[in-house]
RNA sequence: GGCCCGAUGGCGGAGUGGUUACGCAGAGGACUGCAAAUCCUUGCACGCCGGUUCGAUUCCGGCUCGGGCCUCCA
């Protein structure tokens, strides 16, 4: 039995999706109009495991997951308007970076992947069903949804509407009839992309995209629907209205599962602030997708995520070791206790608690559950699975380039020969020199073995 | 201002009404030519003030501090 906090009741309630043949997961994806930072992997993380743990639970064909892919959008335009080329090139390239940077982080795609403009009809359709049920309505080529018009509006966020009034920090557009009414469709300029619909030429506006793409592909009620603390409000709550107004009231989704921020110090890891850190520049550095996947699981998803050099450190040392308890044992039973803790709300601080007591096979089947130890073992330890470092980075501490591993065999034997001669201080030489380039020598009853730091 | 969340040892981070994780780092020991790895042992905590209780880090109230959302945002 999977337990999971839901954010609309605030609690944590036992999941039981409406058909458990069909699991229906949707989570809100990236707007692809620049290189996704650790804070916007955290959800893929985040969601990518709970993908593992539902087919582990309700079976490997058992979970539809969808997440969408926004490709049309003001900072999009923006860009492509700052390089002079046709948006498609800007969204074609940053989604390749983004499945690419996912990827490393050992994040598989979605089931689908639906994309914004490949949908609008869908939305140009329920948007049109809005008007007609007096939840939205036409004023100067924009189309607006009506939050008077919806009584439960703001069930998500616990906000009434005197609330968004007395916050509200923009100014309130003179085609609006209520201050808290949002766009649905707005026209597009001669030279900016649009699509024709009953309105005049235009695009969607964000919230009804993921409204009407969930309604296409996974249905009017979802069991899932997931994204980032700072989706609750608008975002959320407005496709709540959305889809709840145009579908009779059914629920747009069963679960909604929202995880917290990555910090950068105190604050939130953010393009606004300025303060981001990207899987891309972190992989450079020669740090691991592995890695980096481990510390964002090292804290429960709901919590706020420091990021700093000491995490990543904890995170590779604890890989290290989880490598060598696992050896080359073939793929085990999934450990009960581990899978306990994951059921518990996705708790993977304990459930990594509970990976280091275990070894070989059910540390494997344990560990992949998590999307962890994908590797044989030797090739994490001699640093194999690293990008390809940049072979011009010889820069780095005037340690020199990196050895080959027929390099590093051969003073190896040097060493061994010195060793059975008894010539410690040239043994101990050639160790301290493979040490200053980052390669660490064990002696073993079989003999010497090494690793890269 | 409104709404929401958090505060745990040197660091990260779970959890619990009474003995408590787990990891990293530290200390001691075993092993080693010396190391490394491994194993054993070990120190260190629950923001402040009240309340409930035989007993609170855990429940309740208040306070302080920090963060988030209210605008694009994972």
């Amino acid at each position: 039995m999977i337990r999971l906090h839901d954010t609309l009741s605030r609690a944590k309630r036992e999941f039981v999706p409406e058909d458990p043949n069909r699991v229906t997961m949707y989570v809100c994806g990236p707007t692809v109009y620049g290189r996704a930072h650790i804070g916007n992997a955290r959800p893929a993380v985040v969601f990518d495991t709970l993908a593992r743990l539902i087919r582990y639970e309700f079976g490997a064909d058992s979970l539809v997951y969808a997440r969408n892919v926004t490709d049309v959008d003001d900072k999009i335009i923006a860009a492509a308007h700052a390089e002079g080329v046709e948006p498609a090139v800007i969204t074609s390239r940053y989604e390749r970076l983004y499945l690419e940077d996912m990827g490393a982080l050992g994040i598989e795609p979605p089931t689908i992947a639906p994309h914004a403009t490949c949908e609008i009809p869908a939305m140009i359709d329920l948007i049109r069903r809005l008007i007609g049920l007096g939840h939205a309505y036409e004023a100067e080529g924009h189309v607006l949804f009506s939050v008077p018009s919806d009584p439960d509006y703001g069930v998500l966020s616990k906000r009434d509407r005197d609330a968004m009034i007395a916050g509200a920090r923009v100014e309130v557009a003179p085609y609006k009839r209520d201050p808290a009414d949002f766009i649905l469709w707005k026209p597009s300029l001669d030279g900016v992309i649009g699509w024709p619909s009953p309105w005049g030429r235009g695009r969607p506006g964000w919230h009804i995209e993921c409204s009407a793409m969930i309604e296409a592909h996974l249905g009017r009620t979802i069991d899932i629907h997931g994204g980032g603390l700072d989706l609750i409000f608008p975002h959320h709550e407005n496709e709540i209205a959305q889809s709840r107004c145009a579908n009779d009231g059914s629920p747009l989704a069963r679960y909604w599962v929202h995880n917290g921020f990555v910090d950068m110090g105190a604050e939130k890891m953010s393009k606004s602030l300025g303060n981001i850190v990207t899987p891309a520049e972190l992989l450079a550095q020669g740090h691991r997708g592995e890695t980096l996947r481990l510390a964002l699981l090292s804290a429960h998803y709901r919590q706020p995520l420091p990021w700093t050099e000491t995490l990543i450190a904890q995170a590779k040392a604890t890989l290290d070791r989880l490598y060598r308890n696992a050896g080359d044992a073939e793929e085990g039973e999934v450990d009960e206790r581990v899978l306990d803790a994951l059921r518990d709300d996705l708790n993977t601080p304990m459930a990594l608690a509970r990976l280091s007591a275990l070894y070989g096979g059910a540390l494997k089947a344990s560990a992949r559950l998590l999307g962890l130890l994908n590797h044989r073992p030797e090739d994490w330890a001699k640093g194999r699975t690293r990008a390809l470092e940049s072979e011009d980075s010889n820069g780095e501490g005037g340690s020199g380039t990196v050895a080959s591993e027929d390099e590093i065999d051969r003073r190896i034997a040097e060493r061994t020969i010195a060793k059975k001669n008894r010539n410690f201080a040239e043994a101990d030489r050639i160790r301290d020199e493979l040490k200053g380039e980052g390669i660490i020598l064990e002696d073993g009853p079989g003999g010497t073995t090494w690793r890269r730091e």
